[in-house]
DNA sequence: TATTAGCACTCATAGATGTTGAGTGCTAAC
DNA sequence: GTTAGCACTCAACATCTATGAGTGCTAATA
């Protein structure tokens, strides 16, 4: 069977309403729709085959029907694709709310990220969750050991445009100045520049032999810094609004709903969400991904849909920004939304950089 | 009325009974229960004065009674001073799992405090909230300035034993080797020592002046600096388990339970809980208070109970440990879990001081 | 006087039954 | 190919009826 222009339509107009209302569309209101003047008998026809080819289903013999994944696919599709056309379109809109909040305090990243997460969310009635950048392809760009106390030394490195790590190293006794400096030197000569997924252990065994006689003693504390850079590597997760889905009825049986808020507090598992990328070919422009039901990598979420987008830091260093919403999600809206949303934070850390 | 002992030992029975079954519990159960041997019918007397007397209510005719408010808190009064007493006796208990999990990432407190929140939720079930200890009463350790790039300053400041706070500042040009280094001195003579809340306004005043000609353009400088410190200052709340309390169907109603989440997720309420230290006489010797109910400093969790713990990292720095469950709490095992709990961290952070 | 047995009464809960209305599939007419 | 018409299905809602746990009260008992 073919999918000609009226199925087409037909589905459209159930699924759009379906978004709307979240209730089974029934042949009466689609053929009371304009557009096309059908009997509700037609419609009904075009309904049976269209559930014959799987795009849309019947929660129970009496109802009215539903999209089925594969329904939401050829939607979603469809949509991206004139998404794709009119992008040149594409002008500054709704921006300023959103843009002072977000500007408010963007000091530290981390808070940055979590007001993304927060304003999203707000924004969207969503869940939305936000990752840490991942910082395997930055640069060190600066690395100091300072002596605290006589027991403690701090490690201070600086990772990328903007990101601090610190690392408190114990030892037994107060290094001399003299010794303290040369360290310095050491490590910045073979540290600064040097992107983190460089940093292997032959790196470390080489500015181990090179601290000489001091090695031993120094040991510990390049296996401070070492791990403290690692460190900026375990991606953080952010998110926001997961009580969002508890106003989603399809969503809101008191067990499913609390095992998504537990996937959603357990942040884990949404790195998943983030590991794949571009594995297929729905990845556009934006880097804007839409998973719907089965295809969400996490299992626990196949009654949702969750929508990605990719932010830049700085050249290379990238993150994710989620929603986490039903399968009856208002896709366009949320699309467009994060599209906005990457522009935006696109210029926030190009103003940053320079 | 007088609350005699008969009286007293239904109001528990009914009480103990409640907090297994979570159903309003009847006069036959009790009578059916061994330790006072009484027919329904006196029972069912009994009742009747319990209620008239507050500590007991029935949530309609023909229900049994389940506790009130006033009851639960006579019970946990009751069950505080017997603990007070059994005070000498409670030895090393179950200690070993936590301990070890916990110990496992100490370095960072924030995470520590983290894993707090979740081992504590795992344990009990209930959500659990822990604050980061007040650092008003700390002081200042350490402070550095380093030029990171021709116009980036990095601050660094060591508060208290193990906690480090970071600024950049923006300047417009390098600043001299020798400058910084005076700045450094100091910047450390006047800050070193000096606690957090002891940091205002004529402070940074003199220092200004004491700066000398830069005074001008090191001006944000200081005010970075400031920042940084004051920013040590807002307590920050770790939650975990939140989704426990869909576990108990009487806060499970889809709309408040989703209230009582957003609380959780918005912490900043929570501080309200920490503000007011031992305002009435229930803190013992463990710092432990119980709200029960309508106790409770913030208006939405009026139908959980909360029970907070004390600890402290140092010498009048200290945080808060919060269970929040349903007023049908296991009083006795929380109470008896978050003392061990406090214990635990007093020695983990008497060690560490070390 | 305190306790208890007995009894009528209440009421949430759960099951059975009926009604409604939205929606379908099919057939026959256009 | 489209549509009107009709019989049929079924979730949702309301109504009704046990059922049983639990009560309060009264009168008998120790």
């Amino acid at each position: 069977m073919e999918l000609d222009e009226r199925k087409r339509k037909i589905l459209q107009a159930i699924i759009k309403t379906y978004l709307e209302t979240g209730e089974p569309v029934g042949s009466r209101t689609i053929s009371k729709m304009e557009g096309l003047n059908l009997s509700s008998a037609t419609i009904r026809n075009e309904m049976a085959d269209l559930e014959e080819m799987g795009y849309i289903l019947q929660p129970h013999t009496s109802a009215g029907r539903i999209p089925s994944d594969a329904g939401y696919r050829l939607y979603v599709d469809q949509m991206m694709a004139e998404k794709a056309l009119e992008r040149e379109e594409h002008a500054l809109t709704v921006k300023d709310e959103e843009h002072e909040k977000l500007l408010a305090k963007v000091d530290r990243l981390e808070t940055l990220l979590q007001q993304v997460a927060k304003v999203l969310a707000y924004n969207t009635n969503y869940a939305t969750m936000v990752t840490g950048p991942d910082y395997k392809n930055t640069n060190v760009k600066f690395v100091q050991l300072s002596q605290v106390d006589d027991e403690q030394l701090l490690a201070v490195i600086v990772v990328g445009s903007n990101v601090i790590k610190n690392k408190m190293i114990d030892v037994e006794e107060r290094i001399p100045n003299e010794e303290l400096l040369k360290l310095n030197v050491l490590l910045n000569t073979f540290l600064t520049g040097v992107s983190v997924k460089e940093i292997d252990l032959e790196l470390v065994q080489t500015m181990k032999q090179q601290a000489g006689v001091y090695a031993d003693i120094l040991e510990h504390i390049f296996d401070g810094i070492i791990d403290a850079v690692r460190s900026a590597t375990e991606t953080e997760v952010y998110t926001s609004g997961a009580t969002n889905i508890l106003k989603y009825p399809e969503l809101g049986d008191i067990n499913r709903a609390g095992e998504l808020l537990e996937v959603l507090e357990e942040k884990k598992a949404l790195n998943h969400l983030i590991a794949d990328e571009n594995e297929d070919g729905t990845t556009n422009q934006y880097g804007i991904q839409v998973y719907i039901g089965d295809e969400t990598p996490v299992e626990t979420l196949n009654d949702c849909s969750i929508v990605t987008a990719t932010y830049e830091l700085e050249e290379g260093v990238r993150g994710k920004i989620g929603i986490i919403g039903p399968k009856r999600m208002d896709y366009d809206k949320v699309v467009t939304t994060l599209r906005n949303l990457t522009d935006e934070l696109d210029t926030i850390f190009k103003n940053k950089k320079t």
